[in-house]
DNA sequence: CGGCTTATTGACAATGATTCCCGTTATCAA
DNA sequence: TTGATAACGGGAATCATTGTCAATAAGCCG
């Protein structure tokens, strides 16, 4: 993990291990339902996933409830392909988006530019 | 307004009227109180925006703290870049994004995508 | 191994955006 | 004008997330 500034706890390292066993992206309130057997409270659950994600650790998106929804990364910058339906979730690289970032908020006359992109559509299970 | 599924009232003329006028994106209780001369309620307001949505009309996106912020939107599809300061938005086109989509969703073996492509950056103000 | 200092935890309350409810009001066609 | 129905609006309800704060546990030092 990288820039650690937190203790290890027994409650941070039961959400590391439960994350790194998990694919897909979950939210905060499935991970405490299905990790109830770890007693790890509801407040400590989100400042941990809050913490990671500062830390650089994990990916969020919000969904289109409103509910941000949390997955382990590596640390590669990339970017994902979801399947509307089913949530079925892809992870690509994408150098074009890099690439443009860079020359379009320079051109604007932006600095530290982050970017976003996501590719939703139906997966072929689900058409 | 392409696809008008609902009735012109009073209140959804002020609102499409406000909007506008308004370049920059804004959320659903700012409308409100800068509106307050035109007596719409919040809950129509929530209602016509939501419709607006629907209709294709309005571009929204969460921020930071979870709220929507919305805008009048041409008919073309375009992406934005955002100052992280101050909010201050420039439309644009990435037909680079377009493409990649319809690629690389295309190899995963889905089908009807969209995307949704942010840039994120400090603009020259507010550095 | 104890004790000390301080970060972390967790139960619960509070917040805040959004949605729901439902009696009232406006619109429109006949 | 009238009746049917869509839209309003204000307040209550919802629900994810954050704040509070006393109790607990990490990491450390001797």
């Amino acid at each position: 993990m990288s820039a650690p500034t937190k203790r290890n706890t027994r409650q941070r390292t039961a959400i590391i291990d439960f994350l790194k066993t998990r694919k897909e992206f979950i939210s905060a309130k499935e991970l405490y339902s299905e990790m109830e057997d770890s007693k790890v409270g509801l407040s400590t659950i989100y400042r941990a996933l809050s913490d990671l994600v500062n830390d650089g650790d994990l990916d969020v998106f919000i969904d289109n409830d409103g509910e941000s929804r949390f997955r382990l990364c590596g640390s590669h910058h990339h970017h994902h392909l979801l399947c509307r339906k089913c949530g079925k979730s892809v992870e690509f690289q994408a150098p074009e988006a890099e690439a443009l970032a860079e020359r379009l908020g320079a051109s604007e006359g932006f600095s530290e530019m982050e970017h976003r992109l996501e590719i939703i559509g139906t997966c072929q299970e689900c058409a």
